[in-house]
DNA sequence: GGGGCTCTTTGCGGTACCGCAAAGAGCCCC
DNA sequence: GGGGCTCTTTGCGGTACCGCAAAGAGCCCC
């Protein structure tokens, strides 16, 4: 149990250069929560109370435009920690969260993560560095969005998610995660139909295969040229065995 | 001189809470600076070794895209304190600094910094909390650049630049600050001349007074109202006096 | 005071991307 | 196993915005 609980919080940033000991008594005060497919772990400009880290599942991150329109932020897979804003006291979360399959999570309310930032300075540093990475973040997306064009920052998103869900499968790299060309769309800063019609492109040009819900990457340098906004060089025997 | 330093550092979020004795201890551990118009207070990439309270002057902060496109992040007045990414240990500077006027600036160094942070526990806190809101600035900034028109984004930019700078002037509130077209354009995520074009617009409508390198304000409601995607009443005898 | 900067405007053509509509495809469930 | 969901594709027309080019405007400085 103890050994489970520290190899899954040693690999949070927030936790950083703390003690297995110190680990257990962390998660020790951890709660467990489960939810459905569809449900929220919580809503936009609600109280921010609660950090998760997400054990199983998928869960989404997204704002909406007064509009309705949903700006996707981020899709989380398990081991990653979320909602890092409830260690502010006083703030709101700025997106909501929603469970795109049945999810299972850990949190701690805000009382107990200042009570335990009280024990472990440590962590006050750590939250530091995950909120810079996040600011650098979004200031790097903001950037791309004001300066690049929708194929490379799809190119982007796939290869992103590649990487933080991708299952090797025979013909390629499975995302492994149902999204749909709406999905995608929120996450590049585009819409369904333009994901739809890169994705075909892509498809003839032997660097993917895209079905319902469905996407596997032949390629993934030819994505990588895309994103680099290089030439693309046709993918050499992809399309003869296609 | 002590008071002066007080009243100072007490509007600075990072040193809410503290007490006068306290921030004048902080105050102590600063060092000044001053920078000639068109010079570098430092580069993206650069180490993130300092963070800065601007006294005097004005900042740009922006990034480059790999085009060598600019994209503004913020422009900094006096009293705004900027690079809170020092606070992290390793962390590289993600935009460029570079003064826009002569500028006078008071900074600390990362070592300095933390070694307060230990004294005062308080700032560990505020420090989250800046980043934090931080954070939440460049998500929405994301979401408007994702869902909204340009006319719509200038407006916002033109407001926010009106509250940071704006002064009282016979005919309404100028921007008190140097800003070309391009400037305004790469702080909307637009061109040049898509700015130029709007504020022709907007200046044959009576809302703002448009000339080289100054603009305005002469019917901010109006503007409020195209922020807010709102139908735009004429101004109002803002037509008639022109 | 006028030469030569930089900044701005405007015409013009282009294009990337949008967004409706309608048909097709995949999937679930009684 | 077929009705009816949801998701996807594709044609079509539209438009917001881009970006060059060239002329105009403002300003600085010798």
């Amino acid at each position: 149990m103890s050994t489970n609980a520290t190899s899954l919080l040693t690999k949070i940033e927030l936790f950083h250069g703390l003690s297995d000991r110190d680990l257990e008594t962390i998660y020790a005060e951890s709660r467990e929560l489960s939810f459905d497919a569809d449900s929220f772990l919580f809503h936009q400009d609600d109280p921010a109370e609660r950090i998760f880290i997400l054990i199983s599942g998928r869960v989404k991150l997204y704002q909406l435009a007064d509009d309705g329109q949903q700006v996707m932020m981020h899709v989380m897979t398990p081991g990653m920690m979320f909602a890092a804003i409830s260690l502010v006291k006083g703030a709101l979360y700025p997106v909501s969260a929603e469970a795109a399959q049945t999810s299972r999570v850990i949190y701690w309310s805000q009382a107990t993560l200042l009570a335990l930032i009280e024990q472990f300075p440590q962590m006050a540093l750590n939250a530091m560095k995950v909120l810079a990475g996040h600011v650098r973040e979004f200031q790097n997306r903001y950037r791309e969005l004001a300066t690049e064009r929708v194929e490379r920052r799809l190119a982007r998103t796939v290869l992103r998610l590649t990487s933080q869900t991708g299952r090797k499968i025979e013909e390629g790299v499975l995302l492994d995660l149902p999204l749909t060309r709406q999905d995608l769309a929120e996450m590049s800063g585009t819409t369904l139909f333009t994901v739809s019609r890169i994705l075909t492109q892509w498809e003839s040009q032997g660097l993917v295969l895209a079905g319902r819900e469905r996407l596997v990457v032949r390629f993934p340098h030819g994505l990588v040229r895309i994103a680099e906004d290089l030439p693309v060089r046709p993918a050499a025997g992809s399309d003869q065995d296609a």
